[in-house]
RNA sequence: GGAGAGAUGGCCGAGUGGUCGAAGGCGCGCGCCUGCUAAGCGCGUAUACGGGUAACACCGUAUCGAGGGUUCGAAUCCCUCUCUCUCCGCCA
């Protein structure tokens, strides 16, 4: 069967073409990929036309042979064989046409929500809100790659020889408090903001992987197993969100509302030698990911709720925060629409995206093909699906490691954590 | 990993080469009838793409786990694969 892989409407691409074009010269896609879409899909229906005539005849005529007696089937079939031949050239043009067509189309970015300010890049988004006050110190406060070992909570020594670099491990406190901060996290959502927890496979099929948007374009940032076909997750949302691909979901279920704890694998290619330092960026790193299925006019309102979950975590955590809206040139492959929330590290200065918060609208419900009914009549219609991470662990382990340091080495546990470690207080240097 | 059984519509379940998108039942929807309820009767009840329409209607094609093959014609025959179940082995 031929896959219908639409992300935009192709309707809508048909009938507004200066429309789609101008959508998307605001996230750097070129209007020549619309007009060879175009072409792309003028040619497939022709050949759709074509075959589907053809085949319409052969139909015909052999429900006419099989109205004919028996001994006069043979030599009346001998006659469709040119048809038949012919058919089955015509399948083959089409699906050639298909194939190009389905190509082209996997590969245009999603058009950019209203509301998105229009900019080249990342040098035009907008930081929309700073949340607490960055911690001061009476003396120099020092980075995670300082305090953690001191702690006996990293070793990087030891990550680098077994797996290499991008690879560290925690220890003692410092595995423990990661896994604090997971349960911590896991808790907070499924508590007090009505998410489901599910924990998902890390490895997944590569139709997976198209469904969410990271295939065809992104294969060189996922890692896989070849001998068998895996694909290993780049974050939860890919298997989460692939939760109901092809399904037509009940519409009164909606919304429905996932958070799940995974690790995450990166090939971090594109950024070979940048923030090789600490556990900022590493190969393999932990997530809690959250995950929503919305009706498409609730899906605003879904981000907003959506990104304050995020924040939520910095609050309680009482992480300095800021919330970034990326402008157009800054989207992802994607997003429609999409905030970063971003912590405050004292001890390396800098800013750390621990959220990035996305709608992709009806995007990854296309690729994916999920579905549901308005009212149990109704034909169904696409999800929107969103995304955000709630929250990554390494960098939140960073946040909270430097924002709580003291003088002497040690440091304090924010009260929200305590619980999760048994009521400890303080950590000390070993 | 070895052996066997299976995969049909929302569900159950017929169908082994032709008029089958698929009998029958259940469920569901609409209507009728019955002074409630139950039963009964009639009609309807998949998805996608293309054409068509102001929008419906309507027309065509595809889909009986997936892919390929045989044939004028495949749910039905052949091959490959996937998944499920049972037994054995192995494990967390």
């Amino acid at each position: 069967m031929l896959k219908k892989a639409a992300m935009l409407d192709i309707r809508l691409i048909r009938e507004r073409p200066d429309f789609v074009k101008d959508e998307l010269a605001k996230v750097q896609c070129p209007p020549s990929a619309i007009d060879a879409l175009l072409e792309a899909d003028r040619v497939r229906r022709e050949a759709l036309q074509a075959l589907e005539s053809r085949r319409a005849e052969r139909t015909r005529r052999s429900k006419e042979i099989g109205a004919l007696p028996p001994e006069e089937r043979k030599a009346a079939g001998a006659a469709l064989k040119s048809l038949s031949d012919e058919i089955a050239a015509a399948e083959a043009a089409a699906a050639d046409a298909e194939a190009r067509f389905d190509t082209l189309m996997l590969e245009v970015p999603n058009l950019p929500h209203p509301d998105v300010p229009v900019g080249p890049d990342d040098s035009a988004n907008v930081v929309v809100r700073n949340v607490g006050e960055p911690a001061t110190f009476d003396f120099t406060p020092l980075p995670h790659w300082d305090i953690g070992p001191a702690l006996g909570a990293i070793d990087f020594e030891r990550g680098v020889k077994i797996s290499g670099t991008r690879f560290y491990v925690l220890t003692g406190i410092g595995a423990r408090l990661q896994r604090a901060l997971i349960s911590f996290m896991l808790d907070v959502h499924t508590r007090d903001h009505g998410y489901v927890e599910v924990y998902p496979p890390a490895m997944v099929k590569e139709q997976c992987l198209v469904g969410t948007g990271n295939l065809p374009k992104f294969a060189d940032t996922v890692y896989r197993d070849i001998e068998e076909d895996f694909w290993f997750v780049p974050t939860a949302e890919v298997p989460v969100t692939n939760l109901y691909r092809e399904e037509i979901i009940d519409g009164a279920t909606l919304p429905i509302r996932h958070v799940a704890y995974s690790p995450c694998f990166r090939r971090e290619k594109m950024s070979a030698g940048r923030d090789v330092r600490g556990i900022k960026r590493g190969h393999q790193f932990d997530k809690v990911e959250m995950v929503k299925f919305v009706r498409p006019e609730d899906s605003d309102a879904a981000l907003a709720s959506l990104l304050d979950d995020a924040e939520d975590i910095c609050r309680r955590l009482g992480l300095a925060h800021r919330v970034i809206q990326m402008c157009t040139g800054d989207l992802s492959f994607t997003a429609a629409i999409k905030f970063d929330v971003e912590v405050w590290a004292p001890g390396c200065g800098e800013w750390l995206e621990v959220s990035s918060c996305s709608s992709f609208r009806d995007f990854q419900a296309r690729r994916a093909n999920i579905r549901f009914r308005p009212t149990p009549q109704a034909k169904p219609e696409y999800v929107h699906t969103l995304n955000g991470s709630g929250l990554a662990l390494p960098r939140v382990l960073i946040a909270v490691l430097e924002t709580y340091q003291q003088a002497d080495g040690s440091v304090r546990v924010p009260e929200a954590l305590r619980p999760y470690l048994g009521g400890l207080e303080v950590l000390r240097p070993v």
